[in-house]
DNA sequence: AATAATGAACTGGTAGGACCAAATGCCAGG
DNA sequence: CCTGGCATTTGGTCCTACCAGTTCATTATT
């Protein structure tokens, strides 16, 4: 077949050759435009060498993730605006190896910062004793982490959540979640420095401090700091990438 | 088979029976805990009374949403926190039927009403002539809609993302997008009342002015109006089903 | 007896075929 | 020109078969 080494699921965002992902890759390909008819399911598996049945499956993702409407015994459309798309259709895209852009990057980083601003507010005024406790019990593990000199990933993910749980409205915690996952992998990437796990969690210790105190203002600004840093390196450290792309348009693969 | 009058998308938001929906209240049914391995997907099929097939596609709608980890030769895992759901899965489960509970109405609106504040802000700031244009086209298209007795479900979400799409940011309007899909079947009902499409034309038009004349102090506080309004009016109107959950049982985590 | 090797059973991943019913489009008949 | 009806297309569902990792209990080895 087209790639027998790897059988991963069809929305397996590890795999790096989705039918999801080619999938998208196809429409961008194709330069389909908004509302534009896709080829019938058994077209684009042949089209895309797999069956119909992975086609489907990649569909119905597509379609719950609002990218794709597909009508019953009529055919499968484009939706009509790119904003109509999901935000966790980027979510996957940047887990199936296909390359976030920066204008992306900073777009979220923008909306993640509103957010996580206002979750803290919140956060001041409503954690309970538990929520500090958990949070607490995270920057623990992370010191125990970065002791051992591993990545703190997932401890960071796991201190940002602990504070959207802290707003104790649930919402907050399941949208900024597709935001720490749309990040996942550069967050990865980032915390293999130990320079920057030691200065993040020093960071995220003076923000639960402030949240302990209920101290909102103080909160607000030292998380507004902590994600102006972020947003900073990553905008420094993707002009290399703005270059290249803009020499020879973006790169498929990772 | 089982439900041979009607074929529907498996992830199709209109079918009241769709096989993610089914899966999703048999995992609420079966009262999983966080972490466990589902039955296998030949088990599940037998148990939701379909094929492998359809199991399988809503599997991968599921994956995708954040609700299920499917780990290749090993089983189907639920995800650890509740939370780790995205919350495009509460959208579907919205637009499939599944009850809505009101803790999820009034969470939801407090995050919504965040993001819009920000995004009025935003707007205010950034929009463009033509983003101006874009929002008076949609005012007018109300105004035809209402006179003719219709509902204006579809140009209030129009309105709404068209001010999304004035920050210049796409990720906004991806994000409250996925809002205005989660609230789609209330609205629609709200504005089945001539009175409540007038009131909210003219409080969009107020905001439109604000925007127009770039005065954000008070785009802000009318669409945070706009928003109060909104909130009140579900919260009143639920309030009723609030009292038969709390007898049943108590809102979901924390 | 503890441990390591083995193999059978199970599980998800993929392919391909078959049938249904609704939508679509073409064509003949009015 | 319009209309009714037929053949095609298209998504929705089901089934069978096979592959390749995973798991785990049994067996062989130390």
């Amino acid at each position: 077949m087209k790639n027998p080494m790897k059988r991963t699921s069809v929305a397996d965002p590890a795999s790096d050759t989705s039918t999801v992902a080619r999938l998208l890759s196809y429409i961008d390909f194709a330069n389909l435009k908004p509302g534009t008819r896709l080829p019938s399911e058994r077209e684009l598996a042949e089209l895309l060498r797999t069956s119909r049945g992975s086609v489907r499956e990649a569909l119905a993702v597509l379609d719950s993730l609002r990218v794709v409407e597909v009508r019953s015994n009529s055919g499968i459309y484009l939706r009509v605006r790119a904003t109509d798309y999901s935000f966790d259709a980027l979510v996957l895209q940047a887990n199936t190896g296909v390359a976030v852009k920066p204008v992306e990057i900073r777009q979220s980083m923008e909306v993640r910062t509103a957010l996580e601003l206002k979750a803290v507010d919140l956060a001041c005024r409503r954690r309970t004793k538990e929520d500090l406790h958990q949070i607490r019990r995270i920057l623990a593990e992370t010191e125990v982490e970065i002791a051992n000199d591993k990545g703190i990933e997932e401890q960071d993910h796991a201190f940002h959540l602990a504070l959207a749980a802290a707003t104790q409205n649930d919402i907050y915690a399941r949208v900024l979640n597709s935001f720490y996952w749309f990040s996942r992998l550069r967050r990865r990437a980032y915390f293999s420095n130990p320079l920057h796990c030691r200065q993040s969690q020093r960071e995220h210790i003076a923000i639960t401090e402030a949240i302990a105190s209920r101290n909102s203002k103080r909160a607000c600004a030292l998380i507004l700091k902590h994600m102006k840093r972020a947003e900073i390196y990553w905008g420094g450290a993707l002009n290399q990438d703005r270059v290249k792309l803009s020499n020879a348009r973006k790169p498929e693969q990772k």
